[in-house]
RNA sequence: GCUCGGGUGGUGGAAUGGCAGACACGAAGGUCUUAGAAGCCUUUGCCGUAAGGCGUGCAGGUUCGAGUCCUGUCCCGAGCACCA
């Protein structure tokens, strides 16, 4: 039933509509295997105090459009959301109040869930899930289970992030020019025990199995440059001191061994101390200790100038044996490659630059013609013995084949990408599934079950005390966070949850997880042995690595999802989301798919088939909105004012989806007017259907032509996810109803159709005023015929010497010959002819006729 | 520094190598009204009374024809940044 506003009361049809679709529950997905799927995600946001802003209904329009459309297209559509739950902001609030992160996660919940309902998306919400939802993150730490016993995950003392007002590690990608991603604190190196994920062990697949996915690709391309391989080779070079070891590089130009005029070590690289003369040890110890306490911004710093010390030891090379100097300088980074590097400074800018500073011998081996050194293009061998005149892609392969030959040397790959992270120092996090325990213990449970763990067992030692690694049985799942009397991380790189005794320090049984405080008499029975918890939480993107699967099947209580709900969804078919997560979230759930790929446990090796950005909305100022600049939107405030049809069309009548574009605030008046507009064409100022309209009034031919092709644009476009375009036909093909006398029902029914998943309370609203049955959401999309819109005349575009003089309505099977002799005719176009000689005709039949003259 | 993406009216933007500026916003004039609001009609790239000329950051090129393709250059935005 609809209103009984006699105006376009959108405060009224609004809500109105929206418990329309609640009640009769008209947008749960259901697995209808009679139709095909579409599947189309939203990246869940993470639910900040701050409540939305217009910046977030832009993506989540686009895919309700998209959904609502495949919907009226005939498919069974999943269209579910979310919340990114856990997270540092919660937790800092807690501790700032002292009143538990769940708390205030719930209510913020609450809210954006208000927010977003005011927006009439139509989003499936009984498979809403919320990732700090025990029921939910028992499978995040069933996921990791599966990582931990594939070997995929493993523990290490490494130098990482640390932040000191966070009082957390972050990985790499939370790191942005020596700041913390989150909140912008700076960040210092530190060695703490860490987890991390074997995402290198996947590099060469997220590399190539990028060509099998539709993304933009520019997001490819940032993906690919994080991986960064980079193929070359491993050489070594003998020691002047062979006691001490030999000196192995990475090199991707092989090519120009012959020019290798010295070497460099990393500050850090463990051959340093071993390899320098005792009259230069004095000077390295120093600059190690200095390159030590620099932060990796100022090491990292382009604009200073390069540093480094001579060891005093040579080496010598494998293709000339000359010898060369070893230095030690802090443009080498230890993680990667071997830490080492040949120096060829004629051919490598770094070198070349550092060669100069230290007066080093710069010796040219490609012939670089009259360019001048450092040369780093492409080019025939010189000064390089036998292989002198080679192309360098040749030579590249041979020396690299002769090293090999003679065992000194072989073809490698290396990647930028690093193994990922995944600790954190924090309480509002999923809890590892992990106990440690001794040698001993680990050695029973190794014997009674061994397919619980890992073939090499995680280990880490402390004190001269060696930890084993043992999982929970994943019928001990979830593993929950326990009560804590504080908040705030340790300061000492633990977490919260290690000042917890009681819940930290347990008997642990291996066969059932089950667990006793430590401080309580060890329990009967067999299994039970003395563990400690392990007290680090995952970071918030493990929540969001999987989700996407869960959304399938949001209560099954014995997987991930059923097979049946992989089998018939799949993988989301759409995913729209913010290009900040090019590399982070998008990397880390192409990794954890792809181990359930190998696990058999989803169907497909990519999660995302097809990827989209919406760009950012900016303030009104044309600057990114912020609450310190004050110029932040919220969409309550339009919703009120202009209501939520209005607020969803133009935020895609703004622009192109992708594009960055500045909010206008009176451009919103714009599409309010066309909402009142297609309001007066259907319904009259007494309420009832405007009398234009009628079953038996026939439409124009000109309407006609103009609806048919307005349908196929608007189908189009939103396929193609252009939807100012499409709302442009829309006004187009309006304008052009407001000037006909008559309008035939259908063809209102059809306009309000097209419109519908736009703007769809409006257009409920009208179509039930207009008699048309149930939603219209179900009923089918309107089809559009071609031969309705081809016509028998076309517009023939008149051009002298590519200049347009003129045009004419033509038949459709117009010849040349005719054409010509039209615009011979023609008085706009003849005078341009009269008296010329032709020397060339153009003509492209229907389109355009292009007399040469002269 | 490197790699991408982009520069079109007063504004947001539209244009399979074929009428540049669709559709909107804003502005001006008109109509309706006691008056206003809303609506409707007209105009609106620049120069010019007009005829006409010029015009898609700038300079070239390819083409019958270029916003679109190519070369160079400037500006803006994004990403990467000593990864050997």
């Amino acid at each position: 039933m609809a209103t009984t506003c006699t105006d376009y009361n959108f405060r009224q049809i609004e809500p109105h509509w929206q418990t329309f679709w609640e009640k009769n529950d008209l947008f749960r997905a259901d697995p209808d295997l009679s139709k095909p799927k579409y599947y189309v995600l939203d990246m869940f946001p993470y639910p900040s105090g701050a409540g939305l802003h217009v910046g977030h209904p832009e993506g989540y329009t686009a895919t309700d459009i998209l959904a609502r459309y495949k919907r009226a297209r005939g498919f069974s559509v999943l269209h579910p959301i979310g919340w990114d739950a856990f997270g540092l902001p919660a937790e800092q609030h807690a501790v700032k109040t002292g009143t538990h992160p769940a708390a205030n996660t719930q209510n913020n919940i609450a809210n954006f869930k208000r927010q977003i309902k005011s927006l009439g998306f139509s989003y499936d919400w009984d498979r809403e899930i919320d990732t700090t939802d025990p029921r939910y993150f028992r499978w995040t730490q069933w996921i990791f289970l599966q990582l931990f016993r594939r070997g995929l995950a493993y523990v290490d003392e490494r130098p990482v992030w640390w932040c000191p007002e966070l009082r957390t590690v972050l990985a790499n990608e939370e790191v942005v020019d020596g700041r913390s991603e989150v909140g912008g604190f700076p960040v210092e190196r530190r060695n703490l025990r860490q987890w991390v994920l074997r995402i290198t062990a996947y590099a060469d697949r997220l590399l190539a199995d990028l060509a099998d996915v539709d993304w933009p690709e520019s997001t490819k391309r940032m993906q690919e440059a994080w991986i960064g391989r980079s193929e070359g080779a491993e050489i070594q070079f003998e020691l002047a001191t062979p006691a001490v070891g030999t000196l192995k590089i990475f090199t991707t130009r092989p090519d120009t061994l012959y020019g290798c005029t010295y070497m460099v070590l990393a500050p850090e690289h463990p051959l340093v101390a071993g390899l320098t003369v005792p009259e230069q040890q004095a000077e390295v110890e120093a600059y190690r200790r200095k390159a030590a306490a620099k932060s990796d911004l100022e090491r990292t710093d382009l604009a200073k100038e390069k540093s480094g010390v001579f060891t005093g030891a040579y080496a010598f090379n494998p293709v000339n044996g000359a010898r060369v100097p070893i230095w030690v300088a802090d443009y080498v980074l230890t993680g990667y490659g071997t830490g080492a590097i040949m120096a060829v400074p004629a051919h490598d800018a770094r070198d070349h630059e550092f060669a100069l500073q230290y007066s080093l011998p710069i010796v040219q081996v490609i012939d670089s013609g009259p360019a001048p050194l450092p040369y780093l293009g492409d080019g025939v061998l010189i000064n390089s013995g036998g292989c002198n005149g080679q192309p360098w892609a040749e030579a590249k392969q041979k020396i690299t084949a002769d090293l090999a030959a003679r065992g000194v040397g072989r073809a490698t790959v290396n990647y930028k990408l690093r193994d990922w992270l995944f600790s954190r120092q924090r309480y509002w996090g999923e809890p590892f599934p992990i106990v440690w325990v001794s040698a001993e213990d680990y050695g029973r449970i190794q014997t009674a079950r061994p397919t619980a763990l890992p073939d090499a067992p995680v280990t880490y030692t402390q004190a001269g005390v060696t930890h084993y690694a043992v999982a929970l049985p994943a019928e001990a799942l979830p593993l929950e966070l326990p009560q804590v009397h504080s908040y705030l991380p340790s300061g000492t790189g633990e977490s919260p949850l290690a000042n917890e005794t009681a819940w930290l320090e347990i008997w642990f049984n291996f066969e059932t997880g089950a667990a006793q405080p430590a401080s309580t008499p060890k329990p009967p029975g067999p299994g039970w042995l003395r563990a400690r918890r392990e007290t680090n939480t995952m970071p918030q993107w493990a929540g969001s690595c999987w989700y996407y699967l869960r959304f399938l099947d949001p209560r099954n209580p014995s997987a991930i999802a059923s097979p049946d709900a992989l089998r018939y969804w799949g993988t989301p078919d759409l995913y729209v989301g913010g290009a900040e997560h090019a590399v982070l979230h998008l990397l880390y759930a192409r990794f954890w798919h792809k181990v359930l790929f190998d696990l058999g446990l989803v169907p497909t090796a990519e999660p995302f088939k097809k990827l989209f950005h919406q760009g950012i909305i900016l303030g009104e100022d044309g600057e990114k909105m912020s609450k310190s600049r004050g110029n932040v939107v919220s969409p309550d405030t339009i919703i009120e004012s202009h209501g939520t049809d209005t607020l969803r069309l133009y935020l895609m009548f703004l622009g192109p989806l992708e594009a960055m574009k500045p909010w206008n605030p009176r451009g919103i008046e714009g599409v309010h007017r066309f909402l009142l507009k297609v309001w007066r064409e259907c319904i009259g100022p007494d309420g009832a259907i405007n009398p234009k309209i009628s079953d038996g009034g026939g439409d124009s031919p000109e309407i006609t032509k103009l609806l048919h092709e307005t349908i196929k644009k608007v189908g189009d476009d939103i396929e193609n996810l252009r939807f100012n375009t499409a709302i442009s036909q829309m006004m187009i093909f309006v304008n052009a109803l407001q000037k006909a006398p008559v309008i035939a029902t259908d063809t209102a029914r059809a306009l309000i159709q097209l419109i519908a998943p736009f703007a769809p309370h409006i257009a409920e609203e009208l179509w039930n005023r207009l008699g048309g049955q149930e939603s219209v959401t179900t009923a089918p999309w309107p089809k559009y015929q071609a031969e309705k819109f081809a016509t028998a005349e076309t517009k023939l575009v008149f051009q002298i010497n590519g200049k347009h003089r003129g045009d004419q309505s033509v038949a459709v099977g117009t010849t040349q010959d005719e054409a010509l002799a039209h615009a011979k005719a023609n008085p706009r176009v003849a005078p341009y002819l009269l008296g010329k000689t032709v020397k060339r005709v153009i003509f492209v039949p229907g389109k355009i006729l292009n007399v040469v003259v002269e």
